[in-house]
DNA sequence: GCAATCGCGTTTGTATTTCAAACCACTTTG
DNA sequence: CAAAGTGGTTTGAAATACAAACGCGATTGC
């Protein structure tokens, strides 16, 4: 009998995994605003050293997938955009997160 | 006082992950042959339902970080590539799942 | 015996994704 | 009011992912 650690379950699991959130970038920005619910694009770029360009483009893709709202306004007579995670957006991190854990730790458990 | 469930360190942990293991058709052949050692090109395509093509680029990828080592035989006159993970290909994948579990752990516990 | 099919994978070309350099708009400072 | 700073977007080049098309030897049908 083959060794059956992982099942088919996990394979497909990982096959599967919303690829929207798989990518680094974008997981760093929704896992920072999680327990925050909001941040400036600024504070986010600067806390995981992202170039603005880059986390450009990712905010706006989480945006486009209703994961993250963008809300534009001026503090301090200065542009801002702030960036608040969505209920779908942290639903979709949690169990993108819990997915991934069980299939490490049923990969780990030996 | 900012809630810092996560630390930095998480951020930079997520935006470090080696790249070559992130993709999720090569994170589950690495996972796939873990428990195994060693396994068909054709039961890998197989068990992870991808196609050919698809999976014979990931092998090569693989095969050019010293992930996996390929030995190309025949078996009943057929020619057969098996595969075989390498130690460095075990201990990349063992330390992204932990990596990637902390990370997640960490988050969850809140 | 030789065309057709099948098993096993590889190569190739397109589509998508990533990422940072260049850029735009507005403010402040010398 | 020119120069530099702040805040972010657009653009274009490079890497990645993926599947359709292809190659190659063994087997099967006729």
């Amino acid at each position: 009998m083959t060794p059956e650690i992982l099942e088919n379950d996990s394979f497909k699991t990982i096959l599967e995994l919303d690829s929207d959130i798989h990518n680094p970038a974008r997981m760093s920005v929704l896992m920072f605003l999680l327990p925050r619910g909001r941040a400036t694009f600024t504070s986010i770029q600067k806390c995981l050293n992202l170039t603005s360009g880059n986390l450009s483009s990712h905010i706006k893709k989480l945006q486009s997938r209703g994961l993250v709202d963008i809300k534009k306004t001026f503090i301090d007579l200065k542009p801002t955009t702030e960036v608040y995670i969505s209920s779908k957006g942290r639903h979709s991190i949690i169990e993108y997160a819990k997915s991934l854990s069980n299939v490490f730790q049923r990969m780990l458990e030996d």
